[in-house]
RNA sequence: GUCCCCAUCGUCCAGAGGCCUAGGACGUGGCCCUUUCAAGGCCAAAACACGGGUUCGAAUCCCGUUGGGGACGCCA
């Protein structure tokens, strides 16, 4: 088995390409198939390297490798079109001498009025067939002296082409809506119908699987197939990813493309897990199942026949999954850019930096969809100051109450000659005499202990952000994480705040 | 306009003639847990587009209607 991925590097890889790319891979995977990565670059207006650059980092960011390919090279390269213009060129004039194809001298303009024309007209909108009547000889004579032509296939009257869909089942067109395409530009570069064929056929694909907007170019296809006599492979249409309103899905709907996933701070695996659950079912009602796994389960004829949603919840809670499962240490790494970008930590940490973000993971890994929120998460850590705590009229009037107020300087009693907290039974102690002295307990007795502590009145579990407030307190500044306040600090400027404004 | 494809909860899937009083998941609502938020646990509401056939029996097969999507390019 042979199939192969073939993006036109026009852009960044869209979500819908990686659906794709994933089932190619799925299946060669499966089936100790060989996977083929190709370039379709034949638009030279369109593509660029830097595109081309960027899919190759996106698939391999994802996890998708490939067999062969423009940078690892193969024995049926190159793997770039625009390598293979002579391949192209040469079948195309050995059609025209066959009279399977002919050449077009019709200007664009000409084309596109005709066009209209026949639309207007409620009439299948086809070539004319106008080029395909001049005689062949005064069509040479033509070309050799210079004037532009395209060739344009010779496309067979009155016939039925059917092929059978590997995921739909059979399908057939009538020649009569299909129009007589053009095979070669009139500068000579290649037409994707005829481009694909070529390229496939050269490079001995079995199975090609591509989006369900190639479908009506099927036929197309494999008419050139029979034209070169080349086994025609296999095909299957997957449907389309659309968006909440029906339509593709696109810029409107948020974020298309695999970079932007990267940077919202998706996980490579969360998001081919996510998109092979978009019309397939790894069967036996699970939905968390890694790559590996599904390769072994996959087959084309359980792939679902209609258009799917893209939901970005559902990608969300995937994504969790995935969160709460990945080494601390791989979390870390990942995290550091937007602790960075939010000032938290700086460009090196030291291996003490390193080992307290670490230590840090628990808070994050179970309660956050997405690497972007971290630092949010994180924010009391660093970010502290009692004036602030205690500036919104509805803390300060809970704070001020009897009740709170016992708490607190129970709390602050507590800290000024307790060691540092930096665990959490150690925390849950002094909890415990905050308790007993202050009189408090429950809600009561915790929620103006957080307020003392973070400012806020609500965020993570308090059992582990107090022993992440005192490691980090004790961190040296060459560790490259911001210093931040420990609980005692945190309390007593508190307290002193609070005091000061009380009597007034 | 012409041709092609598709049609189960809001969304993603399960269902390949009787197992369906249509199952699971996301989301939504409620309850529980709890030192708050989140996470987690439990419960609930929520669908076979419509109309004809075929059959003892249809979500499942056939036809039509409607709706959606795609293609019709010297883009891919």
């Amino acid at each position: 088995m042979r199939v192969r991925f073939a993006p036109s590097p026009t852009g960044h890889l869209h979500i819908g390409n990686v659906r794709t790319a994933l089932f190619n891979w799925l299946l060669a995977r499966g089936h100790d198939g060989t996977l083929i990565l190709r370039i379709e670059d034949t638009d030279a207006e369109r593509s660029t390297v830097e595109s081309e650059t960027t899919i190759l980092e996106d698939l391999k960011w994802l996890g998708l490798n490939w067999d062969e390919g423009p940078d690892s090279g193969g024995p049926v390269g190159p793997y770039r079109q625009s390598e293979r213009l002579g391949k192209y060129q040469s079948r195309a004039r050995v059609l025209v001498e066959q009279g399977r194809a002919y050449y077009c001298f019709c200007t664009p303009g000409q084309l596109e009025a005709e066009r209209k024309d026949q639309l207007a007209n409620g009439l299948p909108a086809k070539y004319s067939g106008r080029c395909a009547r001049i005689d062949p000889e005064e069509a040479k004579r033509r070309v050799q002296s210079g004037e532009p032509a395209a060739i344009r296939f010779r496309t067979p009257e009155n016939r039925e082409i059917a092929f059978n869909d590997l995921v739909r089942g059979p399908i057939s067109f009538h020649t009569d809506v299909i129009g007589d395409h053009v095979l070669l530009r009139a500068d000579a570069s290649p037409a994707y119908n005829f481009a694909v064929v070529v390229d496939d056929g050269l490079m001995g694909v079995t199975h090609v699987v591509r989006g369900e907007d190639h479908i009506s170019n099927t036929p197309r296809q494999l008419l050139i197939y029979e034209a070169l006599e080349f086994t025609p492979p296999q095909f299957g249409h997957v449907a389309m990813v659309l968006g909440p309103d029906h339509t593709r899905l696109s810029k409107r709907h948020g974020a298309t493309s695999v970079d932007e996933f990267r940077e919202k701070g998706y996980l490579p695996e969360a998001l081919l897990n996510y998109l092979a659950l978009l019309s397939w079912s790894p069967g036996e009602g699970q939905e968390i199942v890694p790559l590996a796994e599904m390769a072994k389960r996959f087959s084309l004829s359980d792939v679902g026949h209609s258009a799917s949603i893209f939901d970005e919840e559902k990608l969300s809670w995937v994504n969790r999954h995935y969160l709460k499962d990945a080494p601390h240490d791989r979390l870390a790494e990942l995290s550091a850019p937007y602790l960075r970008r939010a000032g938290y930590i700086t460009d090196t940490l030291s291996p003490q930096g390193m080992a307290y973000l670490i230590a840090l993971m628990p808070l994050i890994n179970v309660s956050v969809d997405r690497l972007d929120q971290v630092s949010e998460r994180l924010k009391q850590l660093f970010e502290y100051s009692a004036e602030a705590a205690l500036k919104p009229s509805d803390i300060r009037a809970e704070v001020e109450a009897d009740a709170a107020r016992r708490v607190i300087d129970a709390l602050a009693a507590e800290l000024e000659h307790a060691p540092r907290l930096v665990d959490k039974q150690l925390f849950r102690g002094l909890a415990e005499r905050v308790k007993q002295k202050s009189g408090q307990k429950g809600r009561a007795l915790f929620h103006p202990i957080r307020i003392a502590l973070t400012g806020a009145g609500d965020g993570p579990e308090l059992d582990l952000l107090v022993p992440a407030m005192e490691q980090g307190a004790e961190l040296d500044t060459s560790s490259g994480v911001r210093p931040m306040m420990g609980a005692r600090e945190r309390v007593r400027g508190f307290v002193e705040v609070l005091s000061q404004t009380i009597g007034e």
